[in-house]
DNA sequence: TTGAAAGCGGTACCAT
DNA sequence: ATGGTACCGCTTTCAA
């Protein structure tokens, strides 16, 4: 037979409340009668309040929903979403938050919509979740607070998040590449779509209405920013040599890096969308015989640790305290909604891995 | 008006019962009827059925609750734990299974035991936490399944755990060294305390009781292997220069490292419990201008990706696997008891930063 | 201070 | 295939 609340009351001889109050409101009973309860709960093992049945009656949980990146291992794969998420911990930390990383399936099946409508929580934090995937409208249905870390397609005035000027950043890069002379660039994205690639696609476009289509809040900024500032320079579209990675990882980004160092009118530049491709870059033309800065400047994003160690020219973010602030807007938000819409600064970083472009290799 | 279930029965003409088979068992009513529930429930905005009156129905919550080493922001701090909860999400994306991070406060005060208590799950996952920390006993009172990485300190047969025979590793370890010739050995840990060092602190033991007495498992076990290796060869407890650092960092590493390395009788051997850790101690050994392997051997114990491109000497084991099973014990547990008690293989892996002691150096 | 009763929002068994 | 009806376990007015 299961101990429950009511099993200890009779045990003690008072009612229901009388034991709900000695857990939940100590100041609603003398003391001596607490401890009673308190013991004879103890020697009957009763569990404490049963968590499901408080929170029903409560209408609050006390967690709140992380939809993360596609896929729930992935997150824990990728450093920046590591301090993202460290961040968020914080907070929640701080307010007795749990957090609940939400199981997401692969392809985004049936199951992931369903897994966001099973998640007991009081709010949803997503990060970086393509606008196809049914988590997104399984989110909308719930009617729960949300932060985004993206921009919504529509913003509401209702709508919160801790976005980026990520165009802005890749603009600022691209401006620099195109004052120390660069016109032949390469570009390494991770646009994940549905199914995984399983080796690196060039990406053609020739129409920027073609980029601002793309249904990822990241990929689609980062790499306009980088087509605003090289078309300033008469860069044009179909000039940018752009290859989708397999996967965000220093692997995946030597592998794509491969692609565009072994083409005959090699970049003079090669970006990558994040600092781990951007690493994979290096990997790739350190195999080459190839100097960073020198036969090909190199650009990531992030500012990752190794980023600095390796003297990578990268945009500097701080995912720590976005992550922080991701939660702050869940759990104590702003009463002004215009504070709850948030953008985060980025700063370029200039190190040794862009430098100009080789007069004679100028064709 | 909020709606619920019952306002979408109304609307339809249906009984609630109908409407919640709409959505729980469609193969209970006709796929017309479903249909049209489904597309009311639509238009009335209906969020779904509510998950936590759900759970609390069902008795299932779809959610484990993850315990983590004391706080829960420092996990993401180290790859290793990283790698292990990555593991473990695996399992549970499989299963459908959401991953509850409880936030476990600094101190492990009171309301760490709250936090466990009021945590919406099916199970817990404990991840290296402290025998004295109040989560332990909160855990012990919820009665829920529960698997641990360390072997409880009573086992019983009921017990679940996935655990590594740390002693043995760090005996294997211990051996190389007394076989190398090492005999003034340094041996940096990272115990935490219920508050945390600001400085590397010695830490002096006189009695094995006094290392069985560590109230952290793997501080504990790692710390007698070394040991019985060690007296093994003659040298005995005191004799070795045990310093707890601030923390499981390299930064921690490297002054931990520092107090050995600036000795008058410089250990020629310095083990770390951790590889974060051991890195920190080249690190301080680069800026002394010492070399790892001939000057003083270095240990270190994961083997993370940093130890292998550093040829760090250290002891493999596998998080993303142990995370899988942890998964697996508390989702899908084997029916025999004895197949819920997992001892994990380690390797010893020896790399360039031990060597034999200098011979001159013998005293 | 303590108790009675009415939910919180569903689910599942058992009839019909 | 549908509906009726307990009941999941607790919290919270409100009265006593």
């Amino acid at each position: 037979m299961k101990v429950t609340l009511q099993s200890v009351a009779d045990a003690v001889g008072v009612s229901r409340s009388t034991v709900s109050n000695a857990y939940s409101r100590p100041d609603q009973l003398s003391p001596e009668l607490r401890e009673r309860i308190l013991s004879t709960a103890r020697q009957l093992g009763y569990a404490g309040p049963h968590p499901t049945a408080r929170s029903l009656r409560r209408g609050r949980v006390g967690a709140i929903g992380v939809l993360f990146t596609d896929v729930l291992s992935y997150a824990f794969t990728d450093p920046y979403a590591v301090q993202f998420l460290r961040g968020l911990a914080e907070t929640a930390e701080q307010h007795d938050t749990g957090l609940l990383l939400v199981p997401l399936s692969l392809d985004g099946g049936v199951d992931s919509a369903r897994a966001v409508q099973d998640a007991a929580v009081d709010g949803f934090c997503v990060y970086c979740l393509p606008d196809w995937h049914p988590a997104r409208s399984a989110l909308a249905g719930r009617q729960l607070p949300t932060v985004t870390t993206d921009l919504p397609r529509e913003v509401t005035p209702q709508s919160a998040f801790v976005r980026v000027d990520e165009a802005a950043a890749t603009r600022s890069a691209g401006e620099l590449l195109t004052q120390l002379g660069h016109r032949r660039v390469g570009i390494i994205v991770d646009w994940c779509r549905p199914q995984a690639l399983t080796k690196p696609t060039p990406l053609s476009f020739t129409d920027p209405a073609e980029l601002a289509a793309i249904d990822e809040y990241e990929t689609r900024e980062r790499l306009r920013g980088y087509y605003e500032a090289l078309n300033e320079a008469g860069i044009t579209l179909p000039e940018l040599m752009i290859v989708n990675a397999t996967g965000n990882s220093r692997e995946a980004g030597e592998a794509a890096a491969g692609q565009l160092l072994d083409r005959r009118d090699r970049p003079t530049a090669v970006v990558a969308l994040t600092d781990l491709l951007a690493l994979g870059v290096l990997d790739a033309m350190t195999i080459r015989g190839l100097w960073p800065g020198r036969d090909v400047s190199v650009i990531g994003y992030d500012d990752l640790p190794e980023a600095e160690v390796g003297g990578v020219t990268t945009i500097r973010q701080d995912p720590l305290v976005r992550g922080r602030l991701a939660g702050r807007l869940l759990l104590d938000p702003p009463d002004d909604p215009a504070d709850r819409q948030l953008t985060l600064p980025t700063e370029l970083v200039v190190r040794a891995t862009t430098g100009p472009a080789l007069a004679g290799d100028d064709r």
